[in-house]
DNA sequence: GATGAATGAGCATTCATTCAT
DNA sequence: CATGAATGAATGCTCATTCAT
């Protein structure tokens, strides 16, 4: 199974470096060979699809995790903005491929489909139960809680200047002003 | 000058198709010779720096007529959030190049650093003249206000369903409510 | 092992032809496909650096051949002539690459340069055994013995009139004069 | 005559940067537009031939300059050695230009082949009228007398260590050696 | 499971040359 | 005499993919 993870950290290496996933960069930096990537991955995508999903359910854990722990709306609205922040900032090359390869393309796959449906209902479950916020279509509660920190992990991720943490308490009270009932 | 403008047209068409601007796609589209786009931009990047400049102009030009209409801070929010969701609708070729191609990569280019920096300059100083916001770091008082516009976006350009029109009160409200003073 | 020979072969014919080894030729000649190519040399200056290595090492070994069955420092230095007018004669094509293309480069890679060195000791080495040739300073010597040769195979290769083989003697013997001590 | 010569002067040095004469290069070195460049040469290979029979005029002058201010046969041919090395030593750009740019190409134009019967002549009257030197086919003579130095030159041209200088007394005496009668 | 040689489509780029102004 | 836009052939190179061993 070792090399399976050389080449999936290779992948996101070569992300990290070009933008993109390249076969004979992958192979390059993993040291496997291309038939052997193939015959693990089946292809260029394959390794992409498979990155993503790895990528995207340790991300969600945490995401659970945040609300799972929570005590009460105020904390698990703050929680999932801090945890969006560290995610980002201690995972800086997997926030690059996550944020920047992978939701302007169609989310193909019925792995992630099936992936983010649980997140949603995870997600739309707690609200649901929590009594203090406010009534809001579901993307518009996302966009709102989520956004800000996205945005400003985007700059952060691109010019690496300043800390995300320092940011954490204004993002964080300011998402739980946009969304608590009043 | 027309020929220039059909060549950027047509890598604005290449991106949208393919996610790329291509030399060869952009040939095929705008009818010119290669060497005639290599003549006007020097290559693949320089179409690209090209576009991004020009865009990203239209849209700040777009910016500052929402602040300078504006009667008063609430208004002034709620303009910025409704002009980002509305460019976004009227042009949704242009905002896929602007928000997937550019912003996770090196602004690159004094021309573009002289362009953020104006608009920087002139926004911050719209917000200290206002009376009714909150005190909040620079990069904060952005992310909040953009921050969920900009994510209903993504997932708007992405999947293209429903209106960004029906969540622009929300969002507005949102945001209003993130950044005024108590 | 067959691939790569009949891609250097068909370098060398490129080089015959346009005076220079180019890709696109080479494929033409060797019926390789330009992957394959790529797969063995790397590049254009890959293959050349190749070819180069292989050819300076036919050339040098025939050298030392000269060198090692020359009995006495007349029919040393006089073979050292005559090697080099019949290598030219009987290998234009690799005369006209080994003259032309290379001695005016910069001799890069390492191999190149151990090649030189090695033959360079072993001239040396034979000259410094010798009592009846004159001191000179290394290059001197060089020049002066093969520097006649080397012209009139320049003349020859680019107008191939005449005979090399009817200048061996006269050659030969100017070369002994000029270095022959008194 | 002074376009002419911008474009002359930028077409030597950039034959020394690439190793050939760049038509773009040259633009962008003498400041002349392209169309100014074909009005006066027609082409590339315009430029290089006029550039070829400039230089070779000039080098030329020099042959028959040493010749004529000799005393002597043995003056003569060390005469000889020494223009050929002060001149590529004060002229390394257009060394590299005549030395390795043409003498395996075809000699082509006729302008250029005029220049060479001229010189021929000249130097196999002043041979003729010469007794000390020895009997020898008029390309060996050529070629042990001003190979050498040729041969020297190159080196030179291409790892600029040393002083040419330094070798001029040994190299003169080495061709007078080996072209004197006895 | 692993290796690496081979393939070929596709792409960016260069460059000599023409020509209308 | 000068300018520079336009052309398009030619070329080096990358890269995903296949397959025999």
């Amino acid at each position: 199974m070792s090399r399976r993870e050389d080449i999936l950290e290779a992948a996101l290496d070569s992300f990290g470096a070009s933008g993109e996933v390249a076969i004979e960069e992958v192979r390059r930096r993993s040291g496997a060979s291309v038939g052997s990537i193939y015959h693990h991955f089946g292809g260029k995508d394959g390794i992409a699809a498979a990155l993503y999903v790895e990528v995207l359910r340790e991300y969600q854990a945490g995401v659970v995790r945040a609300l799972g722990k929570a005590d009460g709306a105020e904390q698990g609205v703050k929680g999932l903005v801090r945890h969006h922040l560290r995610w980002v900032e201690r995972n800086p090359e997997r926030a690059r491929f996550l944020l920047g390869g992978g939701l302007l393309r169609e989310a193909a796959g019925e792995e992630l489909r099936a992936l983010n449906r649980e997140l949603a209902t995870a997600v739309d479950g707690w609200v649901e139960r929590q009594g203090e916020i406010r009534e809001l279509p579901r993307e518009v509660f996302y966009a709102v809680v989520i956004g800000p920190a996205q945005e400003a992990s985007r700059l952060w991720l691109s010019a690496r200047v300043g800390s995300l943490r320092k940011l954490e308490d204004e993002l964080a009270s300011a998402a739980w002003r946009a969304v608590r009932a009043d």
